[in-house]
DNA sequence: TGTCAACACGCAAACGTTTTCGTTGCGTAT
DNA sequence: ATACGCAACGAAAACGTTTGCGTGTTGACA
């Protein structure tokens, strides 16, 4: 086992001085050619490469970037954590992965365990816990010492930072309007509790398409489901849920979820109902994952582009790590002024499978 | 802006040396009781917390684990980063994920990237290219420089380290030995090329399950079907040629595909061609995803448990880690004799939903 | 021959900790 | 009064880098 050599370990070997290995190493013309080239012979045949650590303690720096979300066995999440972590790699940045697990003092601890010099800056969703306590005090202190966040998907207004969101409004309204002018008179809403910001958004664009249709929002079509029945373990009552609402509700024409799960579960319940999908039923869902692809029929879905989210994010973050860097060197004490928060807006785009006319 | 108190700067206010306030920060009975309530109070009141980069330097190591994956999007290598991150979390350790993208270059950077100083360890998947070129050089270099590896599904003898697998033979020799004792005949086999290892055993376990059972395996029940036909754009590629598959052999009345993806996309075409399942075809799968559970009819599928392999092999690179330490403390030279490597293998279960009778 | 660059290199500080080894001051036993 | 032990604290090294500054050795030039 020969372990990793050091600046001190060349140094003495070769009889120089440590600086003399640095310099060399790092190509400065302060040094010989000749000890140069002994130096870096040397060093490349014992593979020297600089300790990231040491380098991150003399720099301040760690060159790598956080990402805290809820879940990571989720479709959009991990497409997101790649987009990022693409970039990330591009511009020599490594990504540490903390799971809040919708849990506030997950969130929390994750956060401080985190910001504690390990990384540079967050790229984070926030949980449905921390959203619903609306207690933001760990976003604020994190932004307080320092240390840069760009939120994704999950936002809120309360915090001043770099923001990536998906245009939820719109795409919701775009998708009822296309259920819409596809001759549907009667649309159903299905959909999660209100303190998720996405729900809510989702749902605003779901009753403003149907206003600017001159088609009244009945609040019977409306589906509010409690977040616990999306996990797997509850799937059957989820599907009793929606067969009572079809039950109540036989002039339903169309049905638009805000997610994937709902929907398919959605089209399983009307096909056992004997309804024909698209015929009798046309469904669309949000969020563009691996079920809308392969449900039978294929579901018409909103598309958010989780990669290109990731990587947007991950854009805002670094570019603002480095102008931190910058204005550091320029001593430029006006931080506070030119914070100038991004909020960048992805569009949706609507995917036309089976499961629309 | 307030950036983050140091140990220098609490001494410089209090009027006390640096090694002072360290150590009645640690309750060292050396402190007198009066400074170290002072000390303490003043550390909390600025919220102190030791920045983790210089203790990661100062004890050299850093308390983060380094998770190399081909993919991330992907139903279970999300769920093994699941399994590790919820050991590593409870046991004091970070993750810092690191994708390959199934290249062999990308994961010899990524690995290079952190082995210098990041990461006290490696959890990973070895990627497809690596399988193919047989290129180990760069596992064992790791290893050599002492940083421990633990791999997990896609593993490879030629290293010796600890592993973490799936029983891929066993998983799918009873998979197919269910399909024989539900009266299949003609077991069709849907598999990758073979240098993925674990498709590999699980095409013997396919043909070991027929032997037992006196059916003669035939070469043209078995479709290998190219690695680039999985990725979502080739679908109607992967969906022709195994049309092509039914129309060859019509005598078919089972498959077993080695994942998700082939078994409902066999679903789908058997459908297409007025099967029905599972009356005419039963249908297996291997990995229990999330396809699984909702296609239709549901998919038999063999489960991998993909949280316990993380879960597994977290402990395991954590308990070496912490062996190690034990053994550079009490200074025990023979690091090379008690290697004593592990491997643990994670039995499949069958879930049987609609896709078998 | 003396002066002064230019060159090539070493010293030491700094990043933020922990920890070993002193160094005080003071009370107590001899 | 001397020695000794102990409590309470400080100085400094160490982890592995980078870098500003100092220094010695050249060579050229006046």
């Amino acid at each position: 086992m020969r372990r990793k050599v050091t600046l001190k370990q060349i140094a003495k070997e070769l009889d120089v001085s440590i600086s003399t290995v640095s310099r060399a190493l790092n190509n400065s013309k302060e040094i010989g050619e000749e000890t140069r080239q002994k130096i870096q012979a040397f060093a490349k045949f014992y593979n020297y490469k600089p300790n990231n650590i040491a380098l991150s303690l003399k720099n301040r720096k760690t060159k790598t970037i956080g990402i805290l979300i809820p879940e990571i066995v989720h479709h959009f999440f991990s497409t997101v954590i790649r987009g990022i972590e693409i970039v990330a790699n591009q511009r020599g940045y490594n990504v540490i992965v903390g799971l809040s697990n919708e849990s506030f003092s997950k969130e929390v601890i994750n956060m401080e365990m985190l910001a504690n010099g390990s990384i540079d800056g967050f790229i984070l969703s926030i949980s449905k816990e921390t959203l619903l306590h609306q207690d933001y005090h760990h976003f604020k202190e994190t932004i307080n010492q320092g240390i840069p966040i760009v939120m994704f998907d999950r936002v809120v207004n309360e915090i001043d930072c770099d923001k990536v969101i998906v245009d939820d409004y719109k795409g919701s309204y775009n998708a009822v309007k296309k259920l819409i002018s596809n001759g549907c008179k009667n649309i159903a809403l299905i959909t999660t509790m209100d303190y998720v910001s996405v729900g809510k958004l989702r749902t605003q664009g779901y009753l403003q398409a149907l206003e600017d249709n001159k088609i009244h929002p009945k609040s019977s079509l409306i589906l509010k489901l409690d977040d616990s029945l999306a996990l797997e373990e509850h799937l059957d009552i989820l599907e009793g849920e929606i067969e009572e609402f079809f039950n109540r509700n036989s002039q339903i024409d169309a049905i638009f979820a805000v997610n994937e799960l709902y929907a398919v579960t959605a089209m399983k319940v009307a096909r056992k109902l004997e309804y024909n999908i698209p015929e009798d039923i046309q469904v669309i869902g949000f969020t563009d994952g691996v079920l809308s692809k392969h449900a039978r029929p294929s579901l018409t879905t909103v598309s958010q582009h989780g990669q290109k989210i990731g990587e947007q994010a991950a854009h805002l973050l670094i570019d603002r790590l480095l102008l931190d860097d910058e204005e550091i060197e320029s001593e430029n004490i006006d931080l506070e002024i030119d914070a100038n928060f991004k909020t960048i807006v992805i569009e949706t785009d609507l995917i036309e499978r089976d499961s629309t006319k």
